[in-house]
DNA sequence: TGAAATGTTGGGGCG
DNA sequence: ACGCCCCAACATTTC
């Protein structure tokens, strides 16, 4: 009897509990459905489209390596494509891997109803979470809002299943339904924007596995205090492969505990960082399974009422990397150039948006939406609200970030902002993360001319923490 | 997963 | 020798 299985945000072959399970009984026919409707308010941006399309070419190889091949279908509505494939090739049974954002878990739901309505069988699964959003819960019985107790608890609820293998062989259907070409789904952009993020990523399972083999053997062990510079290679650039689900986190967990086993860390590597990182991503889910309303609305009720600025000028000139700060235009130039932003610079370019600027947080979230190749509902979503203060484990409200401190704190020698704002290349370092405070002559020897080679700072940073400190206290009362 | 303001301490210069 | 001041370094409080 063959098995559809339908991809989804799971576009791997091992660990992949709905193709096992379907291999496991038959031949098997895998789809991968492009329905943009469906996604609601967040259809995948340019720059995660560009990541799709070559993580489906990746996976069609793979898959032909079982005999098998990708079925590409358009459709508006995924359920009634599921049907008629269903109908045309012999099928009596469908299967994916589950995901977690609310309009899809609305339109999975309302999806395998029709399909048993239909007498077909459909079963989902989990490939994308070390635990269900729904099995965590607190004491009380409901869901956990700070990530140390989350975490806690976790850990004490013991390790994850291990991760399955790829299936071994998988039979073909009796017959190939037609399917798109790649190229007729229209993910790659039809200008060549997408250079920089190609020289900067290898989709597919294989670009994955050798990410995570590198940070296992160069960078695991001084995470901990290496995560935090962006001028240095010091995390693991998981999180695109882990968002398409071209690696997942029990692999990524047990991988860590294998290279333990064999002497490379020590016994905690359960408690390490790397670990806890990938656990706020679980946590990150937790909060959207509990609280479906935060893409939109902030956790913190108050925040409902914050005055958040109309200032459309600001906002372009961060988005441009243009705010005349170097570290917060490193990141965005950063953002737009690879598809990606370190996370420090995240927060610190987050800040500068939600509080030097007193731009809303959802419009920044939207900006990184578009983007960002990693661009998770859930993790977004946690981080925009953690930054500007209404969400949960919030950054405390008077929490502001001085551009110029995190700068000279985690970019140091200013090799990520020479890298990222080549303008500024020649500043010597002591002016380079304040260039307005170099002297005259400092500036005319580094070539640097503020107002025309490079922007003069759009705000005085301390009037504008001030001007947030108070609309903040504010809302306290 | 801040930063600034304010307070405290202790060494050294100096009358 | 002593008190006084300055100020860097560190700690605590406050936003």
């Amino acid at each position: 009897m063959t098995t559809i299985v339908w991809f989804r945000r799971d576009l791997r072959l091992q660990d992949n509990p709905a193709l096992h399970a379907a291999a496991a009984r038959g031949p098997v026919l895998p789809v991968y459905i492009q329905a943009p409707e469906e996604e609601a308010e967040w259809p995948a941006g340019a720059a995660e489209q560009w990541w799709l399309h070559h993580s489906l070419q990746r996976l069609d190889e793979d898959l032909e390596r079982l005999g098998l091949r990708l079925c590409l279908r358009r459709a508006d509505d995924s359920g009634r494509e599921l049907i008629e494939l269903a109908a045309r090739c012999g099928a009596r049974r469908i299967v994916w891997n589950r995901r977690y954002e609310p309009a899809a878990i609305r339109r999975d739901r309302a999806i395998k109803a029709s399909l048993r309505g239909a007498g077909l069988e459909a079963d989902s699964y989990n490939a994308a979470l070390l635990r269900e959003p729904w099995d965590v819960k607190n004491k009380a019985g409901g869901p956990f809002q700070v990530f140390t107790p989350y975490w806690r608890h976790c850990l004490a609820a013991g390790d994850p299943p291990p991760p399955l293998p790829a299936p071994a062989q998988a039979a073909a259907p009796p017959e190939w339904p037609a399917s798109l070409a790649l190229d007729a789904l229209g993910l790659e952009p039809r200008i060549d924007w997408a250079r920089g993020i190609a020289a900067a990523w290898t989709p597919g399972c294989r670009g994955a596995w050798r990410r995570l083999d590198t940070f296992l053997t160069t960078a695991f062990e001084g995470y901990a205090d290496r995560r935090n510079r962006p001028d240095l290679a010091g995390t693991s650039r998981l999180s695109p492969h882990l968002h398409f689900g071209e690696i997942g986190p029990r692999e990524v967990f047990h991988a860590v505990g294998a290279a333990a086993a064999r002497g490379q860390f020590g016994a905690a590597w359960r408690q390490s960082s790397f670990l806890a990182e990938l656990s706020w991503r679980e946590f990150a889910y937790h909060l959207l399974y509990h609280f479906p309303e935060t893409p939109q609305e902030p956790l913190r009720a108050e925040f409902a009422r914050f005055p958040w600025v109309d200032d459309p000028q600001g906002l372009s000139a961060w988005q441009r990397g243009r705010t005349g700060f170097p570290i917060v235009d490193a990141g965005m130039r950063e953002l737009w150039a690879t598809g990606w932003m370190h996370n420090r610079v995240r927060m610190i370019a987050g800040s500068f948006l939600v509080k030097d600027l007193l731009l809303p947080w959802t419009s920044g979230a939207r900006w990184f939406w578009d983007c960002l190749v990693d661009a998770d509902l859930a993790s977004n979503t946690l981080g925009w609200q953690w930054v500007a203060g209404c969400g949960a484990d919030a950054a405390p409200y008077f929490r502001v970030f001085n551009p110029t401190l995190q700068g000279r704190k985690f970019d140091p020698d200013g090799a990520y902002v020479r890298r990222w704002v080549p303008e500024l290349a020649a500043l010597p370092t002591a002016w380079l993360h304040a260039p307005w405070e170099a002297p005259a002559g400092v500036l005319t020897e580094a070539g640097i001319e503020l107002g025309v080679t490079y922007p003069r700072p759009i705000l005085d940073h301390d009037t504008a923490r001030h001007r947030a400190l108070e609309a903040l206290a504010r809302l306290k009362n």
